[in-house]
DNA sequence: GTAAATAGTCAAGCTGCTTGACCACATGGA
DNA sequence: TCCATGTGGTCAAGCAGCTTGACTATTTAC
């Protein structure tokens, strides 16, 4: 494949991502979950299937343990999570979604869809379909890092 | 589509795109160019096909002009662009790209490549350019933005 | 039982962006 | 032609989100 190809991809990829994002969040915000960013998003998703450490979620993240703790602290702060002791650990703490960071993470999902409908207009469902499968078949598995 | 699938097919998308970006980012520093960040490549592609103002750069990143004037600062610093005065508006000043810049640019390019290059070899270039296609085809026109 | 490793936080600093203020030049109407 | 308004650009100050460094509490390994 052509460099210039190889450009043309991940910039068509680039500003796609960076459309997705916006729209998601103006779609989160239009809700009713104010006060929120992007970044928080991606911390729902590692929290939400039963809760993680503040160590984890930094590596999910990609940025140190300190910042992951100011996130915490943040939507602690803002409701949507909550910190627990530790079951089998006295030093680390459990963070897990409140009632309200679980109705914001489905806010998110609704909006991700609303986002996604002009593409399945555009391209009809299928082709949207065949779109998922092969990023998802080339994702990785490291940590979730702002695109730039 | 359901909300799950479009929440799926936008974490994969952003995943590929965060992954993408760094990789491009590291082939770059790799070929010797220092200093330089994601953005700028960014900025790059505006300034490259003849120079832009300062105010043009700033609607192409979403950004106030008061940042794309700082992020011009910094690259003509590096070397990497250069400020002239623009013919038909002694107000404006146009930027265009040094010699260096244009390597840096060919440079991005060839790491763009090599980024892709795993992709290819999983899935093949035909659907690699499916991919392409249809990604082209949702790609928004407006200012980019960074994934969050 | 003690030394090293790990979870978490506090504090300070830096970087890249923002808002606000301002000057130089351009544009359009009397 | 002259002036009012609009536009391109920069300077300055402030802020948000991250980093590095230092430290305590607890766990793990020998």
């Amino acid at each position: 494949m052509q460099n210039s190809e190889a450009m043309a991809l991940s910039a068509a990829l680039l500003a796609v991502a960076g459309e997705l994002t916006q729209r998601i969040h103006e779609g989160v915000v239009a809700r009713g979950f104010e006060g929120v960013r992007p970044a928080h998003g991606f911390a729902f998703t590692r929290l939400a299937p039963g809760g993680a450490t503040v160590t984890e979620l930094a590596a999910h993240l990609g940025v140190t343990k300190q910042a992951a703790s100011q996130l915490v602290d943040e939507i602690v702060r803002k409701g949507y999570a909550e910190r627990r002791p530790h079951p089998g650990d006295a030093r680390a703490r459990l963070v897990v979604l409140t009632e309200r960071g679980w109705d914001c993470t489905r806010a998110a999902e609704e909006a991700a869809a609303e986002a996604v409908r002009p593409w399945v207009e555009l391209l009809g469902e299928s082709e949207v379909r065949a779109l998922r499968d092969r990023l998802l078949r080339i994702a990785p598995y490291g940590p979730i890092r702002p695109a730039w």
